[in-house]
DNA sequence: CACCCGATTATCT
DNA sequence: GATAATCGGGTGT
């Protein structure tokens, strides 16, 4: 029997808005060799098609946005300010809508050792409270661009607990410079895990 | 080819 | 608060 139990594709074929808003208390799991690394849900940002002017599916397709236009339920992986990476997993409808959720902070809760080690850092709030941060802290870099969570082996996403509504704040969404007035970001209320801003 | 900006973060002052 | 890290993608000469 698995630990953990990954989302089917189904969960993923609704709008990024709604799945953003569905993955607070999900699961983020990563399995290398026996090693399990896993983290909570906290925070997570929606981005539309290319109607969107803040999405990367606004710039049209590109050597690396490609999963955007694929199934719902993968990975789309990309390399920010040429030193980081950040993991969105594609949410629409239908295939080759262009919308996806950018996981923005998992609260860490297996595998903390490695990750202290990979983040080179001693404070727990600081090995994941950010989309970078949780990258580097779980090992996802390009090599994971395309990847499909549903399938529950290395990189996943699995169930976790259900997030109250009450517990659900939204705002606007972080670090973009067009469309800024949409709510579209979301996270739990109080998790010390919620990146700041 | 040159230049600018970016869904970020660590490390200064 | 300011800046560097320096890749991917867009725009303009």
């Amino acid at each position: 029997m698995r630990a953990y139990r990954p989302l089917p594709r189904r969960f993923y074929e609704r709008s990024s808005v709604v799945v953003a808003r569905e993955l607070l208390g999900k699961v983020l799991v990563k399995e290398e060799d026996g090693l399990i690394l896993a983290g909570v849900i906290v925070e997570t940002e929606a981005y539309g098609g290319p109607e969107d002017p803040a999405s990367h599916a606004a710039r049209g397709r590109t050597k690396y946005n490609w999963p955007l236009w694929r199934d719902p339920g993968l990975a789309y992986v990309y390399r920010i300010y040429g030193v980081h990476f950040c993991l969105n997993v594609v949410a629409a409808e239908k295939r080759g809508l262009g919308s996806a959720v950018l996981i923005r902070a998992v609260e860490p809760i297996e595998g903390l050792e490695v990750m202290m080690r990979r983040r080179r850092v001693g404070n727990p709030r600081l090995l994941t409270s950010g989309p970078a941060r949780l990258a580097e802290a779980f090992g996802i870099d390009l090599s994971f661009n395309g990847w499909d969570l549903t399938r529950g082996e290395v990189l996943y996403i699995a169930e976790g607990r259900e997030v109250p509504d009450q517990q659900v704040v939204s705002t606007t969404r972080v670090g973009i410079s067009k469309a800024r007035d949409k709510p579209w970001r979301f996270y739990v209320r109080g998790n010390p895990y919620v990146s700041r801003r």
